[in-house]
DNA sequence: AGTATATTTCAGAATATTTTGAAAATTCAA
DNA sequence: TTGAATTTTCAAAATATTCTGAAATATACT
């Protein structure tokens, strides 16, 4: 396969693949195509390359920033900011897993927080009150894993890997 | 608080979390509302009780008893059909991992293995080449933990919790 | 300050997704 | 069969999201 054409696969799966996860397809587009470069890129190549507009461009290319998954390279004597991804997949992986802890799991924890003491007595409050209950020891054991991972690194992994496997 | 505000907190904090892992809002909201029901409910009781038509509730039934996590009850002598979500919250975290597996893993994971040969020796194509393995090792191992994660009970979880813990 | 270059913003346009509701199809009992 | 009850389908409408492009703003050099 020619590289072109791999190329053009990979960012448009990861799109794809970013969309199901409620990413939208230009953000990780661009995150894919700065994956896979050999060198920082501008918001004009990135504009080329995609095909997209410059505001889209910009745009993403800020949110992406904001996931901690993007850095700007400033270059001396140059007006222009290239943009690159952290090649390490391991640390996207921790990245996004914090930011997703931070954005999704923080706000059903808090909700289900307050939905702690519901008044009634009756079959509906007590099938509400268990399933909270429920729903309470789930999300808290999913947060207490989710912060282990992000703190640590790519070896700690393997050996979790190693224990579950036996 | 009230049975019915939390009822509704409840409804609409789960139709949230869904959007944002790619679910709709009614299909998260009518999973929502089967999960805290004390017993199973018709088409028309959920179209009443979420205010939705008719069409809406019965594609997001539908595209739920898909993803395995709602079932259908049969009455004898009943026309009607009643719908009721698993309450073990264990067993709807594996049936959703299960599929999400399924549908989003598994194509990422047929695209990296096509892109496997690509031709070149630039520095494009190396680097291209790099990143499709690493993330080809990632996704294998992730594919490895969702395997085992899908078909373990909660106990096994728990034992790996505490390993994790130490 | 003036100028050229680059980034950001955002209203409107384009797309995509979700929802509605009524017609068509299905099911079951009489 | 017939027909009433129920479920399913799907075109059109409503809504939500994403994208564009040009104007506004910012920056750095002379």
């Amino acid at each position: 396969m020619q590289y072109q054409e791999a190329k053009s696969k990979f960012i448009q799966a990861w799109g794809t693949l970013g969309s199901s996860w409620g990413i939208n397809r230009a953000m990780a587009q661009i995150h894919a195509l700065l994956l896979i470069s050999d060198k920082p890129l501008s918001t004009d190549e990135i504009m080329v390359d995609l095909q997209i507009s410059r505001g889209n461009a910009n745009m993403n290319i800020r949110a992406l920033i904001d996931w901690g998954i993007v850095n700007k390279e400033l270059r001396a004597g140059e007006r222009k900011e290239f943009f690159f991804a952290d090649k390490d997949i391991w640390e996207l992986a921790r990245q996004v897993s914090r930011e997703r802890q931070k954005r999704e799991l923080a706000p059903i924890l808090k909700v289900l927080g307050e939905l702690d003491s519901i008044e009634g007595e009756d079959a509906s409050a007590m099938e509400f009150k268990q399933v909270v209950k429920e729903l309470k020891k789930f999300t808290g054991n999913v947060n207490g894993v989710l912060q282990k991972f992000s703190n640590s690194d790519e070896h700690w992994f393997y050996a979790v890997l190693m224990k579950l496997a036996k």
